[in-house]
DNA sequence: GCCAACGTTGGC
DNA sequence: GCCAACGTTGGC
């Protein structure tokens, strides 16, 4: 058994990503079933990102998919350090702005544990009661990190755990 | 493909 | 500092 923490200051998190990009599957495949989450372009969403820990939950969600669906359970396996991507002008995440001195972007590195039992699909949690308050289902909100709430954690475990 | 919502940029 | 223009996200 991995190491587990009982009371704790962990917290959980959600990231998109769009499966014809990076799915699910691909991470599953990946050496270590790790990969560095680089590529995050948004203030909010980086600053997201520096608040993980290191064995932190998060749920990876497919975006732009067929179903868009929470498909499995990743782990924070180094916290964050700077996106080497922003510094390459061959890069599609160039940023000229940035500089190595004081990086602007940065990414972690998300291990994946185990697939959900089955995907919980954005129209399931949007009918669920408990998830009201998810950043995730809010109007207008396209946050590609965000946290989620112990409670709402549990819920969409709980809910995944179950038939359809 | 459409388009609402949002974030960023840059002129003033 | 305002805000119009533009680019992007992402559900549908």
């Amino acid at each position: 058994m991995p190491t587990t923490r009982t009371s704790d200051s962990s917290r959980r998190w959600l990231v998109k990503s769009e499966p014809e990009t990076f799915s699910w599957d691909d991470l599953w495949k990946a050496p270590k079933r790790t990969t560095s989450w680089e590529g995050v372009r948004n203030y909010q969403a980086r600053n997201l990102m520096r608040e993980m820990r290191k064995g932190d939950l998060v749920f990876f969600y497919h975006s732009s998919a067929d179903p868009t669906a929470i498909m499995g359970v990743c782990e924070v396996a180094r916290e964050a350090y700077p996106d080497h991507t922003q510094f390459d002008r061959k890069s599609h995440y160039y940023d000229p702005k940035s500089t190595e001195d004081d990086p602007r972007w940065f990414m972690v590195d998300l291990r994946a544990r185990e697939p959900l039992p089955r995907p919980v699909t954005l129209a399931e949690l949007r009918s669920t009661r408990g998830l009201e308050r998810m950043a995730l289902l809010q109007k207008g909100s396209r946050l590609s990190v965000q946290p989620v709430a112990a409670d709402e954690w549990k819920v969409i475990v709980d809910l995944a755990k179950r038939e359809r």
